[in-house]
DNA sequence: ATAATATATGAATCATGTTTCATGTTTATT
DNA sequence: AATAAACATGAAACATGATTCATATATTAT
């Protein structure tokens, strides 16, 4: 299942690269809303026509760069906390990576939020999948006594939001790393409400 | 400093009423963007032209909006932790005053989390004024040896993570309350978080 | 080289929505 | 009761932007 048109030439790949770059850009800066096709067709380089050789409509490019988001971060972290030895150390190395993929991709961090609006299922749907990963990795983490016996679900959201309201506060406001006391503080908070007695 | 011109009679600060009414439920349902003047003033049962007596465009109503909210939301949950004996008993207190609102106002969470895309600026300030409150609030435990001496903005923003998360997992997606067993483990994730020792 | 397919163009077509304004009605003031 | 100030109306002006389409060019297959 994919939203847009797959293109038979080597030609149409890359107008169909560009298409996607420039919206990923404008949506970034703009939002939705306040990005035209024309924005879009203009930074690409195309006419406007263009677009709908590949797209049906404005909002599956949109559509389109949600799934590209969630498949690029989920894969990113899944590699780096892969050798982890355990899951405190996963936490850790997951957070840092969930940190910089936000500081390397801020237009992207802002393209998810947005999609509460212009495609609330879509939206959940991103947020489900990377709440079931978490989840599960927890429940193992939580057989091996590693961990609490917490509701997994609960904890994985928790966390999810904590990485989110601390990289706004820092990566998306103040466009600075998290300070290292600030990040050492909150793998000392969440570290100690996960570990056992 | 206000968004809308303030009404000089009883009629006209009826008006002002139901056009903030209107846009508040329309903007919940259907967002922003998607919500026009005229679905606003169809519902207040107004004609269009009133809108313009009361704000100079659209943008404003949806700031006075986020204003009041703001400030309902802040104040509910000053009063319900007024009488809190210890950190701990408050940030409980602190977690069901939250979603209780957030149960009443769903449309209301809505409306907040899409003013970064509409304003900026005031949905930043929405949050650093919780923040700097609940950070605040945070210190003065930690000078009473109530809690661990961890960096209190971080610790704020985390716990405005947590309290989104859970809440758009249960009250905005499933419209049900926050299940008991979750809402146990994520007080005791959070205390043993904060917790001395 | 020719036909078939894929890609590209941009002006025209729709569709929508914000804001203004000339005019009329209601309320408060004297 | 007369006058001024507030409030209300809805059609017109203004602005924008998504999508379609007739036409043209490029690429691939025969």
């Amino acid at each position: 299942m994919s939203y847009y048109n797959e293109p038979k030439t080597e030609r149409g790949q890359e107008t169909l690269n560009s298409l996607l770059k420039a919206a990923e850009e404008i949506f970034g800066e703009k939002g939705y809303y306040n990005t035209s096709i024309i924005d879009i067709t203009q930074r690409a380089g195309v006419a406007q026509g263009t677009f709908y050789i590949y797209f049906p409509n404005k909002k599956a490019i949109f559509q389109a760069l949600i799934l590209d988001l969630s498949h690029t971060l989920r894969k990113e972290i899944a590699i780096s906390i892969k050798n982890a030895k355990n899951r405190m150390e996963a936490e850790r190395t997951g957070f840092r990576t969930f940190f910089s993929f936000i500081n390397r991709h801020s237009d992207l961090y802002k393209i998810v939020w947005e999609a509460q609006f212009v495609d609330p299922d879509l939206f959940r749907a991103y947020y489900q999948k990377i709440a079931k990963g978490y989840s599960d990795g927890l429940a193992n983490a939580i057989k091996k006594g590693e961990i609490k016996d917490l509701d997994t679900e609960m904890l994985a959201y928790s966390l999810i939001g904590i990485a989110n309201f601390v990289g706004l506060r820092w990566i998306i406001w103040e466009k600075t790393q998290v300070p290292e006391k600030a990040f050492d503080d909150m793998m000392a908070f969440i570290t100690s409400g996960m570990k056992k007695h």
